[in-house]
DNA sequence: TAAAAATGGTTAACTTTGCTAACTAATAAC
DNA sequence: GTTATTAGTTAGCAAAGTTAACCATTTTTA
């Protein structure tokens, strides 16, 4: 592996390795459980256990409510969660773990920590929790920038965000 | 947007966060240009102009050639790029930019640096080179992690790399 | 030097993911 | 009480990543 060319990346493209590769060590970290994707979805599944629903999810996890329709029909057909019905709005469906799943809610938490640590003892910086911290902030203001959210389809423009 | 989420995130979402907002931005900073997408590796034919073939330009994006056919198709089809078959190993084609091409890597060239400049800005830390080395850094190693790479394919177990 | 192996590039096919649009059911607003 | 909004679903498209198979060319090697 020919790691020069890394020095004049844009940041974006190491984004991208960096992404990558950190799902291919969680995942590999994970190849004994039943759970062979979204992890942290269905982490976050497992700590608001029956007291999330998809919507609640969706937001949490800064994705659309159509992928989620999608994560949670994969975990549900694995039988690791259930949706239930809110009986106090009929409208949400509650996401909850089964004895299936609930054993692996531990595992894949230690694992997601693990893999963590493993990327910021990787920092040659002493101090890397200034990394996290820093990583955390810059995600916190990029919600603030401009970003391109028109896209041609078809004939028609769909104009997808107003807020730029 | 509501940001108290990001605290509790696996780094490898943040990473996925960071990604598809940089790419978001810079493609508003291009809207433009003819180039739509692909940015990094235009720029990168650019400034190696005639003297790189398509593998080498895979490499050094660290992607494979066949993801490579169809970069250098989008942007052979938008006659900003050509290939040409190397005299010297006429397996290689040599990417070259085109006249009307040209103008367009200088600008890519800018754009990118400017979104570099203003992702680092948005990091609190004062010294912010340090977190861009850190980013390099991090990248560098973690290419020495074990990462999943066996998939399961109809009912057959594809290997895809021994180097684990 | 002829046959075999490796390399660069292409095509086809499939998977995954992200997205839009259109829809149903339930709730909230007027 | 009609209308508007919200939660979830389905269908369908596009983009990206991967595998496998293939052709042309170059390199290896026996």
């Amino acid at each position: 592996m020919d790691c020069s060319y890394l020095h004049n990346m844009p940041m974006g493209w190491l984004f991208g390795i960096l992404t990558k590769q950190y799902v291919g060590y969680l995942a590999k970290r994970l190849v004994d459980t039943p759970v062979e994707k979204y992890f942290y979805p269905f982490f976050v599944i497992g700590k608001n256990d029956g007291k999330i629903s998809q919507q609640q999810l969706a937001d949490q996890l800064l994705m659309d409510k159509v992928s989620m329709v999608r994560i949670v029909d994969y975990l549900a057909n694995l039988e690791l969660i259930e949706r239930i019905t809110n009986p106090e709005d009929r409208r949400q469906h509650l996401l909850t773990i089964t004895p299936k799943g609930k054993p692996w809610i531990e595992e894949v938490q230690r694992a997601i920590q693990e893999t963590d640590e493993v990327f910021l003892s990787l920092v040659t910086n002493g101090e890397s929790t200034t990394f996290h911290n820093e990583l955390i902030e810059l995600s916190k203001h990029v919600f603030q920038l401009p970003v391109e959210e028109i896209e041609l389809y078809y004939d028609k423009i769909h104009v997808k965000n107003e807020n730029n």
